[in-house]
DNA sequence: TCTCTGCGCAGAGGA
């Protein structure tokens, strides 16, 4: 009997009992229930379901008449609808619903695009096409755009409508047919005229159905009934279409979607098409049945989007989608008509043998071209940015924004709440307006300075209640004003959420797909990246080099040192790309703007990119010097002020009229900088480039290092792969090999690597750390100068002797060891805690040491009372935490100017000095973290000092993990100092 | 066991 039950037992896929930390349930009008039993029976299915996260009390769920269909499964957050019978609920053909992983919001147009292919809504989730369009397409944003300002300034008089086409786009040709105000709908019972613009383009989130949407107009509308000669006032939604008049059930179902959506904002009952060709009006009344299958489409939707893998014996595999159409027809105009065959072909490459002739030839056309290893290279991929995904989506942040009160979301600093508009909306420019908010009065004496949300950021804005979530998102200006439009809330109470958005790994996909298209660029690029094809080189620069520029290339070469010419020389004598390692402290700044200066003497043009921002700007801001023109694309609110008058918007701003105002702006500079992520940008419709740069490419991951490469003949990749790699926060995607970049993967073939050796940062005693760590005695010093530089402490004399009498006056504390520490001619120090001891404490989002910070602050407090500018100092330490807590102590104004940092922030950046907090320092076995068992981090960590390095840690402790052990083995008897106990100063 | 930067968005029509 016992062996059967175990036996049953493990046939049911096993879930956790324990509601894991990041899920939120809760009871009432947007309940959260978790499920803990799924119970199938012919007709219908039954759920174990609880809104607590002990799992006690539990409630039912009885699904029927088609709703037992739902793919839901134990483990799954579900929202119910209706209502219960004490703790049962019924969803069946006539009440209740039954909201699938609610909190993943899924767009209407998703969901009606799903009821022709499922596959192509799941698809489109996945990858967002790249394709410009139609230009149906392009009409309908016009007409959109043309109609909704011409609501806005209630005039539709044809001039009125050509001028404000004219705005919208200079050359313009296609207007409405019909440009008569469309206003009434009139059927033999109804008579609807439209009496106000609510809104434009509203934006709703609604937690409650899962949905989300844009609305194209909302409208306040008098209804007329002839039988019941009553007048009825009524808020809408209103959906343009520009196309033909369909009346289809798509379009249908968009309006009762957002009818649904709006349900907490003004209830409509029905909503409206409205076809801009003919100025319709056709009335959308949704009723329970529409409602319903709507939602059971979107349940299924996101069903499959959630479960894109599966485990089987613990090892991940892409999930099968839903089937292929047949109907050929349907197919023909869809964009996802390449993901749709790559992934069949990805999950199963052979069912190819089963699958009908239509299917069969419809894989054939689209894939054809493609090897066996082109298409495992993009399973692989797939897989991975599937499994990365889920790992971002289970901590994506905005959910908080519905879940969470603002009260609870304050206490970490990612909220203000209680706030209400104060004074007047002003319009800042086209479409962005400013506001002002003001706590209110009850709050007020919490303030806003100090709340977690700083300018620049990115806010969304919903009411104080969670009636409306999302009602529009903004950057932060200054503290208490953001850029949206509000001004119909001016009673409202609300809350600012700091914004993280659902970046996705749409990109990635977006580019591996890219990767496989049959085309020219791609092929290329797919024969270098996943064919691995050694890069080619031509044998003499003469061909090359403009006879013209020879001098002025001459010229800039003088400043550069021996490997820096030679990497000159490699890329300029490149046909497929050039990688170039650069140590730490080699100057790979200097030598890309260098390089650019070239490329850019010789005419050739060049896309410049990095994964960061700053980055990019860290690059074009020693380029401005040179007098190099170039275009910087990208957010102004994330790029440096002193590079904000090369930007798209700056430059527009000074007026761009026509389109070959437009054209001329795109095309006049030789250099083009953005990020990797910016290559969405529509001047890459049209343009190529001669060379594309990459600089941080060792930490960018092969997807996205790979967006700009298509745009460009030849490439250059600037990283170094004994620094970070690309963080992947899955540890089955990183296992899997997601931390390997393409720069890594790229260096096997050693014929396109130049190492920038020769550094100017260290002096010698910190650079042999490096040295014997990583770079096996390659990294060199520049200079004697750089090699034997210290820290200067003007100071210290009256400092050491301050600490001599105080050790007389105390003989039984021996400060001796502070006084070695503190000696400029002593640059690398350990400072081995073992004995005090110095114990981490671990507490929930990480780990610290209190000990450690201690330490660190009265060293730093000698230091700068022996001359050391705080500006000069840096203090690192692997865990935020630790940050945090050496921050706390370091708050007195003699401190300004410190900066604490995490080692991944201080990657690209160096101090006179450095204080390292190890953190880690344990009693017991196991749980060591893996943080510091990676080389890299900790290479990144010690080579960021220039003349002066104290590292602050427990040396048992550390000697467990293998990096750290093989640096304290280097570490010479005088570098190590022991503490005894803790410091009495 | 905790390191973090990118992103505008959903929808613009066509069968």
């Amino acid at each position: 009997m016992d062996h059967n039950e175990g036996l049953i037992k493990e046939e049911k896929p096993k879930k956790p009992r324990k509601v894991p930390d990041h899920v939120i349930l809760s009871g009432g009008l947007n309940n959260r229930y978790w499920v803990l039993e799924v119970e199938e029976r012919p007709g219908h299915k039954t759920l174990t379901i609880s809104c607590s996260k002990s799992l006690h009390p539990t409630e039912t769920c009885l699904l029927k008449d088609g709703w037992e269909m739902t793919p839901v499964c134990c483990g799954d957050v579900v929202h119910m609808e209706g209502h219960s019978d004490s703790g049962a609920w019924l969803v069946d053909r006539e009440q209740g619903f039954l909201v699938l992983l609610p909190d993943s919001l899924i767009s209407g147009t998703s969901i009606s695009s799903s009821i022709r292919c499922m596959r192509r809504a799941v698809l489109g989730d996945m990858f967002k096409s790249f394709d410009g369009g139609s230009k149906q397409m392009l009409n309908g944003t016009i007409v959109h755009e043309v109609f909704q300002r011409a609501a806005t300034a209630k005039d539709f008089s044809l001039e009125t409508l050509s001028k404000l086409a004219d705005q919208v786009l200079q050359t313009i040709s296609c207007l409405p047919s019909n440009s008569r105000a469309p206003s009434r709908c009139q059927d033999s019972a109804t008579v609807v005229t439209v009496t106000e613009l609510a809104d434009i383009e509203e934006n709703v989130w609604s937690p409650r159905f899962g949905l989300k949407g844009k609305i194209d107009v909302t409208a306040r509308v008098r209804i007329q009934r002839r039988s019941h000669r009553t007048l009825e006032e009524k808020t809408v939604p209103l959906e343009l279409k520009t196309g033909k008049e369909s009346n289809s059930i798509e379009h249908r179902s968009q309006v009762i979607l957002y009818t649904l959506m709006s349900l907490e904002r003004y209830n409509p009952e029905a909503g409206f098409l409205l076809y801009l060709k003919t100025g319709n009006l056709h009335p959308v009344v949704p009723t329970h049945m529409d409602r319903r299958e709507l939602l059971k489409l979107r349940n299924t939707l996101v069903h499959y989007i959630h479960n894109c893998v599966d485990k089987e014996k613990k090892r991940s595999r892409l999930s099968r989608l839903p089937d292929i159409l047949t109907n050929r027809q349907t197919c023909q105009y869809c964009p996802q008509k390449i993901n749709c065959a790559l992934y069949e072909r990805a999950v199963d490459g052979n069912s190819a043998d089963v699958s009908e002739d239509v299917v069969r030839d419809f894989l054939q056309l689209e894939t054809g071209h493609l090897t066996p290893p082109h298409l495992s290279y993009f399973s692989h991929w797939l897989l991975l940015c599937c499994l990365e995904a889920a790992t971002m989506e289970a901590k994506n942040g905005r959910k908080r924004v519905w879940l969470r009160t603002p009260e609870e979301s304050e206490k970490n600093g990612s909220c203000v709440g209680n706030v209400q508009l104060s004074g007047p909306v002003t319009i800042q420019s086209e479409g962005v307006f400013l506001h002002r908010f003001q706590r209110s009065s009850a709050v007020l004496q919490k303030g806003l300075a100090n709340s977690g949300l700083a300018s620049g950021d990115r806010i969304v804005v919903s009411d104080q209640e969670g009636r409306l979530v999302g009602l529009a998102t903004g950057y932060l200006c200054e503290v208490s004003r953001t850029c949206v439009n509000l001004s119909k809330f001016s009673g409202v109470l609300f809350r600012l959420d700091g914004d993280e958005g659902v970046v996705g790994l749409s990109t990635h996909l977006t580019n591996l797909s890219r990767l496989m298209e049959n085309g020219q660029d791609s092929d290329r690029l797919r024969e270098l990246v996943v064919d691995l094809r050694p890069p080619e080189f031509i044998s003499n620069l003469s061909s090359v080099l403009p006879r013209e520029a020879k001098d002025t290339v001459a010229n800039i070469l003088k400043g550069l040192n021996k490997p820096q010419k030679q990497a000159m020389k490699k890329v300029l004598l490149s046909k497929d790309y050039t990688l170039i390692v650069g140590m730490p402290g080699t100057g790979k700044t200097t030598t890309i703007c260098t390089l650019v200066r070239i490329l850019h003497a010789c005419g050739f043009s060049v896309l410049l990119t990095s994964y960061t921002h700053s980055a990019v700007d860290n690059i074009l801001l020693k380029l401005k010097r040179f007098r190099v023109g170039f275009l910087r694309l990208g957010q102004g609110q994330k790029v440096h002020p002193d590079i904000l008058p090369y930007t798209e918007e700056s430059i527009r701003k000074k007026g761009v009229h026509t389109l070959s105002d437009l054209e001329q702006l795109y095309n006049k500079e030789l250099v083009v900088a953005t990020t990797c992520m910016g290559i969405k940008h529509p001047i890459f419709t049209r343009r190529r480039f001669d060379f594309c740069i990459v600089d941080e490419a060792s930490q960018i991951s092969q997807p996205i290092c790979m967006g700009p490469l298509f745009y460009a003949k030849r490439f250059v990749l600037v990283g170094d792969h004994q620094q970070l790699p690309p963080i992947v926060q899955n540890q089955e995607a990183r296992s899997l090999g997601m931390d390997e970049s393409l720069f890594k993967r790229l260096e096997l073939h050693s014929e396109a690597v130049v190492q920038l050796n020769v550094q100017y940062r260290m002096n010698r005693q910190i650079m042999s750390l490096s040295n014997s760590l990583m770079y096996e005695g390659r990294l060199e010093c520049g200079s004697e100068r750089a090699a034997t530089a210290l820290l200067t402490l003007p100071f210290l004399v009256s400092v050491q002797s301050e600490l001599s009498s105080y050790s007389k006056t105390d003989p039984q504390h021996d400060l001796a060891w502070i006084q070695a520490t503190l000696l400029p001619s002593n640059p690398v120090c350990f400072l081995d805690c073992s004995m005090v001891p110095a114990l981490e404490s671990v507490e929930q989002g990480g780990v610290s040491n209190h000990t450690e910070a201690a330490l660190i602050h009265k060293l730093l407090s000698l230091l700068i009372k022996a001359g050391c500018k705080p500006s000069d100092i840096g203090v690192i330490a692997p865990y935020r935490l630790q940050l945090k807590s050496i921050s706390a102590l370091l708050q007195s104004s003699a401190f300004t100017g410190v900066e604490v940092n995490t080692v991944d922030r201080y990657q690209g950046r160096d101090k006179s000095l450095i204080v390292f907090s190890f953190v880690k320092s344990t009693a017991e076995e196991g749980n060591l973290g893996e943080l510091l068992k990676d080389w890299r981090r900790l290479n990144v960590a010690i080579t960021r000092a220039k003349h002066k390095l104290l590292m602050v840690g427990s040396a048992t402790t550390l000697r467990r993990y293998a990096p750290v052990e093989k640096l304290l083995n280097h570490l010479q008897q005088e570098n190590m100092i022991s503490l005894k106990h803790i410091i009495p100063l």
